[in-house]
DNA sequence: TACAGATTAGGACAAATGTCCTAATCTGTA
DNA sequence: TACAGATTAGGACATTTGTCCTAATCTGTA
């Protein structure tokens, strides 16, 4: 079964947003990529703001699906944690040059004052909500969120200057301190 | 003495910048704001991106300022630090709303790969170097650089998740706990 | 085969953008 | 006052943008 039309505009605005942000992307951009009219988005889509939608609702479904194949794959919330610091890691090549997909979208929208900027945030909030279940399986009930918002900070700053400073060296050492520090967070 | 024009389009284009972005700014808002004739312009400037070279030579200027300022006033360099910290809670507001003036630019630029994303990485290099001096005043000469970055990225997770979730109350938090950890790293 | 609905191509459209040009006005100096 | 240079206003210009329309083509079904 091939991919639909829609399925790969959805997929090339995907990558585009990320590479090149939301507002900086045409329509022209991905007809390119897609290698269909430009006038034909509109039987797919009623507006560029509604590819958005969907391009969320993608990277949504995307983010679940990942968690959940952690969530069989590790059975130790702690491990859990320590594959989402990993991750930094996995991906440090993009970080460079693009910076973290979610943070750099949310910060997007935020000045766009988008519509859609909500919803990014549901995504970010998708990551915070996750970590804090690990911090409970990990037996940190009380301040699960608090330490949740701490790691999802502190990747989120590692990903900036990553980016700012074209680093990739720095990830690895900020990540090895992000794991001392969750020994320790957890330990006591 | 009255405010060039010269300087009223950069102070004018520097807060449209941070608080809508650079490429979401146009001459017509800037002029707006100015209350100039859009083709005037070209009598200041010759392009748009040469106005944002201006913007951050202007944010270059009074960032060293700031950091002078904090020099000849503490004298202690781990009280300078936490100058620095204490500026996510005096911009709290402001941080919620646009996120970190600094970091949210060098995002932007670095996907529009514009000229002078280089030169907005100055900005962070900036402040890089200056806590890098603190910690070095501050005893801690082998990691410094290391010690400054780690201030500088907890600082952007910061901005940016505060930003996202449209939470004050979060910097408040995440600043003592960053105080404790700097304490922490400074006590051995 | 015939035909209805889905899909596509291609281009029209107004609005906005950065850039540039020219004529008017202001300002300081001789 | 007279005049040169700086400054400004206003609009022209080509390009790009998101949006929309229409005619052609494809696809599956009767």
């Amino acid at each position: 079964m091939e991919k639909t039309t829609r399925t790969q505009i959805i997929e090339s605005a995907d990558e585009l947003f990320y590479h090149r942000g939301f507002e900086h992307t045409s329509f022209a951009h991905i007809a390119d990529e897609v290698k269909i009219s430009r006038g034909n988005f509109y039987h797919h889509f009623k507006s560029k703001d509604e590819i958005l939608e969907s391009v969320i609702e993608l990277r949504l479904e995307r983010a679940k699906q990942m968690l959940d194949a952690w969530q069989t794959q590790e059975t130790n919330p702690t491990d859990r944690i320590r594959l989402f610091i990993q991750m930094l890691i996995m991906n440090k090549s993009k970080l460079k040059l693009y910076g973290c997909p979610v943070g750099t979208l949310c910060s997007e929208l935020a000045k766009l004052d988008h519509v859609s900027k909500k919803q990014a945030g549901k995504l970010m909030g998708t990551y915070r909500d996750w970590l804090a279940r690990q911090f409970i399986g990990a037996g940190c009930k009380k301040n699960a969120d608090e330490l949740a918002m701490h790691v999802l900070a502190h990747s989120q700053g590692i990903a900036v200057l990553a980016n700012t400073f074209q680093d990739e060296a720095f990830i690895k050492h900020e990540v090895r301190q992000m794991e001392k520090w969750l020994d320790e967070a957890l330990g006591k």
